[in-house]
RNA sequence: GCGCCUGUAGCUCAGCUGGAUAGAGCAUCGGCCUUCUAAGCCGAAUGUCGUAGGUUCGAGUCCUACCAGGCGCGCCA
């Protein structure tokens, strides 16, 4: 049944093209009229195999699971189905899973072998060339590889960043970008029709406190004294907003202390930290498709709006003169206040508001990315949310933990700008947009990130995300030396199964997992599984790549003297290249064909 | 006091739905090397999975208690 996949020895044509073409290639695949073998149908051949001899032993068949071993002396496919069995047959597990194998029907699952192993493991070696195969559908899917459509289209929010308009993006607010961003990619690969979501707080006190700041700065700049409120901001940056409102108004406002006055210079404020902010964003690759402003919760009705619809459901209540929802009846953990004693709204009704616009919106899936510092919220606007009908986990919550930026095993605090930690900009301008999105994305949400300067400077493969990108561009650098460009090596055109060597099949196996990895990542909102990946996948290419440097191992060299071969390795890759690529593109890193130095530069 | 998160090799961290001998990178040690251009390659050593119980064929993973660290517990945002 392998057989069929094999291709007659390609007569030689002559070289048609402007490139030389070194490689002799077969004629371009006919039609491929043979269903191409993905790890999804050896499994459900397996599957149906094991549920054969399972009901022929009369055992339950419901509770297969077939996983990929670790180890791979433990063969390519394994299930513990005689160790889950032992209760309900009480038999020993050793002695059902010899059963199990000695009734197995190895052509009809496509395997090679299967062996007891262990407390009682099947084990399955597929037959050779099934593994392999998997390289075509690569090379055919391209930039497609690792997309699958679990979502169906859906609509999905992913809400992130949403930094208060009153300063410069700090490194957490990085990591957020960076996350969040990850999260919205994933959804993406796995099908989901994604909107990128950023809401300002606008509205609030902590603005007013910056418009009191910009004033005293800006009177200070024009030879007035005012001191910055107590509680205001005081980085370096709040003059430069100052001097900015003087070349534009000059001394307007100095003797004016009008509610007019205040409220244009909050809106200067406003609107010159929100460029920044943006600016600061798009240069580390980040957009959004929509900036939801909290000021228009208010100018809209909305929050008035909430408070009558939340009025409506009978949850509410006066005490002490201010206006509380019972959202303890819906897992909080204490009744809050919604209106204060003096009449204004507490932050928890336009979050409610706001939320309920995102249900209204049409998204029924919604993903906060938010600092775990805010999780105390969390259970109050579902509480909130839930009193006006929302189903209980809505929404859903990617919470991350705090970054400290170490080098020389201190932490650096300092920024001139701010006056307190470290700007997102001053850090990528530093490493690198593409290092700083990696390492913000390498950790897991809950854990703290210690970003460590000394190694993110660092442009060896000791930096995970240069390992990844080196192993990409070594790939393409094989394509160079053969004089081929990528897109000469098609699906069909290389007999794969002449891939024999263990690093080349390890390899393989690599790459077929690219989408579940993908899955998983995104069922977890992990974008670190996905860096993990290909951490571990560009270690196992670049080993390939060095055991066939000619100082070592000539044979296993990509460009070797026998052509089929060659072909076959050149599949491979390609291969490689086209999941490390996609692997980044999904991170929002830049897959280079080729790496340039500092060093060499200087040079 | 209550709630959430974290605790895995010297350091930074992975560990999928509970599976086989707990894995990477850095650092350390040993040996190569100048390349299918890439400050490199190959190999070795390293563990009370915070502690103590429990659940079961099987626990780093699930449950309970405790210890340590971070964060949150306003009519602040």
């Amino acid at each position: 049944m392998r057989a069929d996949r094999r291709r007659p020895t390609p007569a030689l044509r002559p070289t048609q093209a402007r490139r030389p073409r070194p490689i002799p290639r077969p004629p371009r695949a006919r039609p491929r009229l043979i269903l191409r073998r993905t790890p999804e149908m050896t499994n459900d051949a397996i599957r149906s195999a094991l549920e054969a001899v399972l009901e022929d032993m009369g055992a339950p068949t419901g509770t297969i699971t077939l996983e990929q071993p670790r180890d791979p002396t433990h063969g390519d496919v394994a299930t513990n189905v005689a160790l889950t069995l032992a209760k309900p047959l009480s038999r020993a597990p050793r002695q059902i899973a010899e059963e199990i194998a000695e009734k197995f029907d190895l052509a009809a699952a496509g395997v090679d072998a299967v062996e007891v192993a262990g407390p009682g493991f099947l084990n399955f070696r597929l037959a050779s060339g099934s593994v392999v195969s998997a390289l075509d559908d690569i090379l055919e899917a391209d930039t497609t590889w690792g997309r699958s459509e679990g979502g169906k289209g859906q609509a999905v929010m992913v809400e992130f960043v949403s930094a208060n308009p009153t300063g410069p993006l700090h490194v957490g607010h990085g990591r957020q970008a960076a996350l969040g961003d990850g999260v919205a990619a994933l959804l993406d690969w796995t099908g989901w029709k994604v909107h990128r979501e950023y809401y300002y707080n606008d509205a609030g006190r902590q603005i007013d406190q910056l418009a009191l700041s910009v004033r005293a700065r800006y009177r200070q700049a024009l030879g007035v004294d005012e001191a910055v409120p107590d509680d205001g901001y005081r980085g370096e940056y709040v003059k430069d907003v100052a001097n900015a409102l003087v070349a534009e108004v000059a001394d307007r406002y100095v003797e004016d202390n009008s509610d007019e006055a205040l409220d244009a210079i909050r809106t200067h404020a406003v609107k010159m930290l929100r460029e920044e902010q943006d600016r600061d964003l798009n240069d580390f690759r980040v957009s959004f498709d929509e900036y939801f402003l909290e000021s228009s919760l208010y100018s809209g009705g909305r929050v008035d709006g909430t408070i009558q619809d939340l009025k409506n459901t009978g949850l509410v209540y006066e005490h002490d003169g201010a206006t509380w929802l019972k959202t303890s009846q819906f897992g909080d953990q204490k009744d809050r206040v919604m209106v204060r004693s003096n009449g204004q709204p507490t932050y928890f009704l336009p979050d409610v508001a706001y939320h309920m616009t995102k249900w209204e919106r049409g998204f029924e899936r919604v993903i906060n990315v938010q600092g775990a510092d805010h999780h105390g919220t969390v259970d109050r606007v579902r509480a909130g949310l839930q009193a006006l009908g929302l189903p209980s986990g809505y929404p859903e919550y990617v919470l991350h933990q705090m970054v400290r930026v170490v080098q020389d095993n201190e932490q650096v605090k300092f920024s001139k700008r701010t006056g307190s930690g470290m700007t997102l900009r001053e850090l990528y301008e530093q490493v690198g947009v593409d290092v700083a999105r990696y390492f913000f994305q390498m950790r897991k949400p809950d854990a703290h990130l210690l970003f460590d300067l000394d190694i993110a400077l660092d442009q060896s493969d000791k930096n995970p995300m240069y390992k990844v990108q080196y192993a990409h561009a070594r790939m393409c650098s094989i394509f160079r030396k053969g004089e081929m460009e990528l897109e000469d090596v098609e699906a069909g055109s290389a007999e794969l199964s002449m891939l024999s060597h263990e690093l080349e099949l390890e390899l393989v196996k690599r790459l077929v997992e690219f989408a579940s990895v993908i899955e998983r990542a995104a069922r977890g909102s992990s974008p670190h599984v996905v860096c993990d990946y290909l951490e571990r996948t560009a270690g196992a290419a670049n080993s390939w790549y060095h055991a066939g440097n000619p100082s070592r191992n000539p044979e296993l060299a990509v460009l070797t003297g026998d052509p089929a071969l060659r072909r076959a390795r050149l599949a491979l890759a390609r291969a490689v290249q086209i999941v490390l690529r996609n692997g980044l593109t999904l991170l929002g890193i830049d897959a280079p064909t080729r790496m340039v130095r500092e060093d060499d530069q200087e040079n």
